[in-house]
DNA sequence: TAGTGCTGGTCTCTTTTTGAGACTCATATA
DNA sequence: TATATGAGTCTCAAAAAGAGACCAGCACTA
């Protein structure tokens, strides 16, 4: 009987129907994890958790993003202070982005989850093909 | 120097712009996480990971969820193999998710994140309110 | 001196995904 | 007979993501 299932209904629930008030944020987990469980997030994270990259180095590192969506989600993790963004003075300016000490403390348990996927990988695919063969 | 960052660009490139094929599920990490982060399954593991639940229970519990996406995040979430999904000959027929082992398994690492997020949700609230102060 | 490329973006338009909510079907109960 | 139930599906509207043109200032080249 370990704590978290105890308290597993507060932190599912955001607000009851109804009346009264209630937030997203009013949910910890979900405010927190929502930031960070889109498309790309964890890519980048991944990416700057070796070393800070500048706009157009993580642009060719992830070939298939957008510069728009590459744009809005560094913000975003910017905001939520992973991220730290600094212009350099050069002609054209530069920007570097790097992750905080807050970023590099969520990356550990992050990490953990994308070791889980590269080991896994096989037995997920594993899954995927016996689900559609019965399927169809 | 450990190894994850030797391997780094392997696992973000997913193919080379250009001719030849590539696909996805080349890319290990991505082809798992990409199944997990969006903005309900994590929510969905944590709920069956504390006891199975009926469809309705569910509904119920996360109440913001539409019927469309809970429908569809079940699914995807048992094509992958985290989920097993049992119909029960009642009247009406009721039908019970539960976590398979790799669901178990999966959950682990999960969990770690989850943990974190609640306990840095203040820490991300503050980075949040000093960015927005300063972008205004 | 005009043309080209580099930087890190923004703007617009189209396609995809999500959300809201009505509808189904067979049974049970009031 | 009217209504509720459980587990969905269907349709339509709204939101988010993707594609790709465009922008500014400066350096280098032809």
């Amino acid at each position: 009987m370990d704590s978290k299932i105890v308290s597993l209904r507060s932190k599912l629930e955001i607000y009851k129907a109804g009346s009264g008030g209630g937030n997203i944020a009013d949910c910890p987990v979900r405010d927190v994890i929502q930031g960070i469980s889109n498309k790309w997030s964890s890519l980048l994270m991944m990416a700057l958790a070796e070393k800070p990259y500048r706009f157009g180095e993580l642009r060719r590192l992830v070939p298939d993003i957008s510069q728009r969506m590459l744009t809005q989600t560094l913000h975003d993790l910017q905001r939520d202070g992973y991220v730290h963004r600094e212009v350099f003075p050069t002609k054209p300016p530069s920007v570097e982005y790097s992750l905080t000490d807050l970023g590099r403390s969520m990356f550990g348990p992050l990490h953990q989850l994308l070791q889980w996927a590269e080991l896994n990988h096989g037995a997920v695919r594993a899954a995927r093909n016996a689900f559609d063969a019965t399927e169809t």
